[in-house]
DNA sequence: ACATTGACCTGAGAGC
DNA sequence: TGCTCTCAGGTCAATG
């Protein structure tokens, strides 16, 4: 699930509910997501303390526990968070670690395949050079860094989209939806294209992030008009009606009109 | 040095 | 029904 519109919706619903609470106790149901940190380091690091605020930057979302401590949730391809009422319900299925609030509300990190993970952090910038990650799309990306990274990449243009070093947040699905509505071909080589194609692209990035934030992620609201609804084996594409194709690009799935994008 | 592949982890769905 | 196989919205180390 989790690329960048996604994260943000994390991050709006968790700076909604979860913040200025007293957490009571961590409990870590599954020490193989955490990153770095031992359960008991997490939990003298987070226990007796509050949440005040919360950031993304990519895929990732920090959350502030004040001074120099930070937590970085990153959530693979299945995790997402929960916040509930402990007395009326119980976390959700496959949580592998729960804030217990003080005041019998209760905060669960899920996550199927344990692919994401929880790490601790002094700050988020930090953090993120550390990682390698480039400047977040909706953020510090301008489209001048943004020719000059694909210029100087030597890879599709999907791959290009999806490398985390270069820009961070687009993953698998919205690279495939932002190749749709720029109308350029996934294996275009990210190295080749003219100006007027990256300004198109660039802002096609734009418009997605934000159509995909505002619809709160959600597949089934996203416009008919886009890729997204029709992604799949025998789908239709929403602008010509031809079949959407799917080929394999550096080991992931995409999805494009033959037709559409040359 | 860079780009691509395989491994990591678990379950859902298709096909037999 | 039950088994096997493939695939899934991500990333990292190993490989070419």
């Amino acid at each position: 699930m989790p690329e960048l519109p996604d994260v943000e919706v994390f991050r709006q619903y968790f700076e909604a509910t979860s913040l200025r609470q007293t957490i009571g106790r961590v409990e870590v149901l599954d020490a193989a997501i955490l990153d770095g940190v031992s359960p008991q380091q997490l939990r003298e690091r987070v226990e007796d303390r509050r949440f005040d605020s919360g950031r993304r930057h990519g895929k990732y979302l920090f959350a502030h526990l004040g001074g120099d401590d930070w937590l970085a949730f990153h959530f693979g391809m299945t995790g997402y968070l929960r916040y509930f009422r402990e007395k009326e319900e119980a976390a959700p299925k496959y949580t592998r670690l729960t804030f217990h609030f003080s005041g019998g509300y209760a905060l669960a990190y899920s996550s199927l395949r344990k692919l994401g993970k929880i790490a601790v952090a002094e700050n988020p910038d930090g953090f993120i050079k550390d990682r390698g990650l480039g400047p977040d799309y909706l953020g510090g990306a301008d489209l001048k860094a943004f020719r000059e990274g694909l210029q100087n990449s030597r890879s599709s243009l999907k791959s290009a989209l999806m490398n985390q070093g270069l820009f961070a947040g687009i993953g698998n699905i919205y690279s495939d939806e932002v190749l749709f509505q720029a109308r350029v071909h996934p294996e275009t080589a990210a190295g080749r294209l003219d100006e007027e194609t990256v300004r198109r692209l660039f802002q096609s990035i734009n418009e997605v992030m934000r159509m995909a934030i505002d619809r709160d992620a959600e597949p089934e609201r996203m416009p008919e008009s886009y890729l997204l609804p029709h992604r799949q084996k025998g789908g239709r594409c929403p602008v010509c009606g031809g079949e959407v194709k799917a080929v394999k690009i550096s080991g992931r799935t995409a999805y494009y009109c033959p037709r559409c994008q040359r």
